[in-house]
DNA sequence: CTCAATGCAAAGTATTTGCACGCTC
DNA sequence: GAGCGTGCAAATACTTTGCATTGAG
């Protein structure tokens, strides 16, 4: 058994609550992924072990995982709560690619110092924080390079696009 | 006229959009604030100026002043889109107290100055980025204080407190 | 055997879209 | 007048809740 799914197992036990096959599949299935999954993302997964399971046990399973400390939920904006791993790993903050969504994980002590000073300075307790940079990333910024050569070889004026 | 109401003008003639009534109350009323407005606080605002105005148009509204670069969007990760002022406003990022909702805007040159330098060592192109920190204000934290204070002088012993 | 867990369907939120009518330009 | 804008209702997307049945302890 991993350390996750004991500390799953005591914080069952702990809120007097029962150990069950679909939970059990539902932290096996989070656990073998490393992406930031959705509720959707991972019901989709869970269903190749089990396609008798409902969708609103996974939504139900992961406030679970959240409230035992083994997944964290993560907002990007997108509308949708994505969760990660949460267990034994160190605070990061994320850069999303709007082209290719990407999500490239980062960490800054000097960043994460500079925040606490920036708190301090407001007599603020801080306990949580979400740092989000969206762009774009190295390897589609590489293609949109290509492209424009492409454009430029062929003599076509590129446009300052709109939005 | 405003500065902002010419921007608007502008966007709206640039786009071969038309002004109407609406839009003017709803552009008024949310220069009017200095808050973060949800598409439905703003609504219900706008209402007491034009109670036969419709959500939809609001929504729509909001959708225009942040095109035109007047207003911009900010999710606070409860579930709703806000709005605040954006014209000619500096960045900043946001402080949010968990007891009593306020808001603490902020800023820090050094902060953005070290974002830029975490997505450079990634090549990573920023077009945006969101900085929330979570906790409890100056005023709340003096608020628990006290009621500390008042515990321990009853001698009642303080409870770590679950959830 | 008791009470929690499950899956379904229905209800909730927040937001967007289709449409007929009305109002700018 | 042509076409955008409006308000309504319906649709959509994500998530939560009510409920009868199933299953763990």
């Amino acid at each position: 058994m991993t350390e996750e799914q004991e500390v799953f197992l005591k914080h069952i036990q702990k809120k007097g609550l029962k150990r069950t096959s679909q939970r059990d599949l539902i932290l096996d299935t989070f656990l073998r992924t490393e992406a930031h999954l959705s509720s959707e993302d991972l019901y989709r997964l869970v269903k190749q072990g089990d396609p008798s399971i409902g969708q609103t046990t996974v939504y139900r399973t992961l406030k679970l995982l959240t409230e035992a400390g083994l997944a964290r939920e993560v907002r990007f904006g997108d509308g949708v709560t994505h969760y990660e791993h949460h267990y034994k790993h160190q605070h990061h903050d994320h850069m999303i690619c709007s082209e290719c969504g990407r999500i490239i994980e980062f960490y800054s002590a000097e960043l994460e110092a500079l925040q606490d000073a920036m708190a301090a300075k407001h007599r603020f307790q801080i306990n949580e924080h979400l740092l989000r940079i969206i762009g774009i990333c190295a390897e589609c910024r590489r293609a949109a390079k290509d492209a424009e050569k492409v454009d430029a070889a062929r003599r076509i004026p590129r446009r300052a696009t709109a939005r």
